[in-house]
DNA sequence: AGAGGGATTGACGTTTACGTTAACTGATGT
DNA sequence: ACATCAGTTAACGTAAACGTCAATCCCTCT
């Protein structure tokens, strides 16, 4: 899979895709001898994490850190307990952040029913007319 | 309530309430006689949700039309019918997320598991020695 | 071999959301 | 009256996350 077609397919753009190399957020194969980048089913996977995490409010170092905590080549031989005390502190987070929308939604719900209670009492005061 | 109570209570700086005011969701009490601004339960409570919106990741603008959405005294000489079905489109938007990041939750669970399990591992494998 | 089309590499530009600093003002304690 | 101290305005600065553009390169097709 080349660049273009995986920008066309997440609905991003290819600089988009090389910022995230640039960062260290992908690895597509690109040596010497290509001249292309090419992604794996793999750096896909791992590009629409990256965008998940993007709509949901993570900074890009934040993404990374999330990523590089459960990269088997990277941490097998760091830390086991440190990694594994993080990420229990992140699922935290991600619970807070889904409580939170949770509020925002009753809020907005709120606001929304009153709105909605004028209108259908407009409607039915035309109705009388 | 002055602005540094406020910016100290909800952890910001007084800078980021004023500029809050500056692109216009905030709208303090600050007349011509008055020289300093002062801040009521109402507009605590805006900036509140504006703070939850940003720990969410919705821009400024988007908590804007938000907000401004349903706003009584600006749009109650709208288009009810428009706001009505706007904010249905929001309250989706919001479920989406919440979606999103419950998936979020169990790719990381499931990495976590898979850590959890290896350090479990090793740790029984010291005992043996 | 030459033309065209997509990919790559700098390099600089841009937007958002504030931070920072300077200069000023108004209220308040002594 | 004077100092001081928080608040205000105005202006410029900045970090993150890309956008944009130019120059180059590679591959392919004719």
């Amino acid at each position: 899979m080349c660049i273009s077609e995986l920008a066309q397919e997440l609905l991003i753009t290819p600089r988009t895709i090389r910022y995230y190399e640039e960062v260290g957020l992908l690895t597509p194969l690109h040596h010497e001898k290509m001249s292309q980048r090419l992604y794996g089913p793999r750096e896909r996977a791992r590009l629409k994490l990256i965008l998940r995490g993007r709509r949901l409010g993570f900074s890009l170092a934040e993404i990374k850190e999330m990523i590089d905590l459960y990269d088997l080549d990277r941490s097998e031989r760091l830390q086991l307990e440190h990694t594994v005390a993080y990420g229990e502190k992140r699922l935290q987070e991600i619970d807070q952040k889904i409580e939170e929308l949770r509020l925002l939604r009753e809020e907005l719900l709120e606001y929304h029913e009153r709105f909605s209670a004028k209108l259908k009492k407009l409607n039915e005061e035309e109705k009388h007319v």
